[in-house]
DNA sequence: ATTATCTATAGATCTATAGATAATGC
DNA sequence: ATTATCTATAGATCTATAGATAATGC
């Protein structure tokens, strides 16, 4: 009854910050007028969220599980190919929306703030679930064996996002294809097909 | 006379600025802390920068300042491999520093923001300088024919700016070797030697 | 009676701007 | 006299918290 209540007033609340976001800008609009709209107190906000960040970390997950979903329904031994369509179709479907893309910027970097990023990896399922993928794509040859698959898999999604976050402020393109443009360049590099590896070593930490 | 003292006290407060950032972190950071400081009333702050965000864009121009020299001390038909060095050690020497990473993702942020990702080169002068760079680079063959020139070049500096980001928080090895794993990466791709190249096209917008 | 949820509100900080001061230009 | 630089300050907004209310547990 009680924790009935409160998940009411949060989800209202979260679901009014969303939309004040996308129409003021996360930094630019006003707690009161997220209040207003979930109709509670200004101070209702903070007791749920303590920042307009934790709004944003919510979004992050939300936007995760259709990712997650789509990968758990795919068997383990897929082609790392399968597993680049799966995670670009499904984020630039979440994404993509227009009103949405503006919090790309600020979602980078509630993410980078929040996450740890090439360490803690259980801690966010989609990192989870696509370094698993890595790894066995990595056994199976289909991955440079230059460089460790769990680091490979974080740059991959650190390239993602960093394009997402691109994106939201100039958006030259529709999302999916400058998500399939930079797998792309993650997979084959910029060297011309047939040239000699350049010489720079990967460092492990 | 009146310029000098203007200059003067725009410089101080830039000073007072990034310190106090350094010390409490960009949101954090009172700016009361900054103008006493500086030795000026807190509205001669807003006076000289609009918000925040304008100190760190500043701190990211001066940044690029020894990149752009470095780069325009090398001939115009330098290899891109030497290209890249100079970007990574210039780069790693001036954010490298303990006290100035902490600022790298908001550094991030508001250079998302403020800069025109894929438009409007010549504004950004280390974006056009290395554009121009893997123009002559792509000329010669040592880049791969499939992606415009100016949209790797844009990538490329994508990716630095998010390890940057990235390491900011998560300092796991020198930034130097970052840079250095995150070049090598663009360079050869994810994909093993030998393999053939995947069928995704970049689209053009 | 105790605790969780939420409101009211005090005090801190920011944003916007009217006005003071001193340099510049006529 | 006009303009640029800076200060003082009003009003807006945020952050922190004391207290009200209503559900829970004994």
């Amino acid at each position: 009854m009680r924790d009935r209540q409160r998940e009411e007033t949060r989800k209202k609340l979260y679901h009014a910050a969303i939309e004040i976001f996308c129409r003021d800008g996360v930094s630019n609009c006003r707690i009161e007028d997220i209040a207003l709209k979930a109709e509670v107190s200004r101070a209702a906000f903070y007791f749920h969220f303590p920042s307009k960040d934790d709004v944003l970390l919510e979004l992050l997950r939300e936007a995760e599980h259709p990712t997650i979903d789509a990968l758990n329904a795919m068997p383990l031994d897929a082609a790392i190919e399968t597993v680049f369509e799966t995670v670009i179709s499904t984020t630039a479907d979440f994404w993509g929306a227009a009103d949405r893309s503006r919090l790309l910027v600020d979602v980078f970097g509630v993410s980078m703030r929040r996450t740890t990023i090439l360490a803690d990896r259980e801690a966010e399922v989609v990192r989870a679930a696509v370094g698993r993928r890595f790894e066995k794509a990595a056994e199976r040859g289909e991955l440079s064996p230059m460089i460790p698959p769990e680091v490979l898999s974080d740059f991959y999604l650190l390239n993602i996002f960093a394009a997402m976050a691109s994106w939201g402020v100039q958006p030259i393109m529709p999302l999916k294809d400058m998500l399939a443009g930079v797998t792309h360049l993650f997979m084959n590099g910029a060297k011309p097909p047939g040239a000699a590896m350049t010489a720079v070593p990967f460092q492990k930490g």
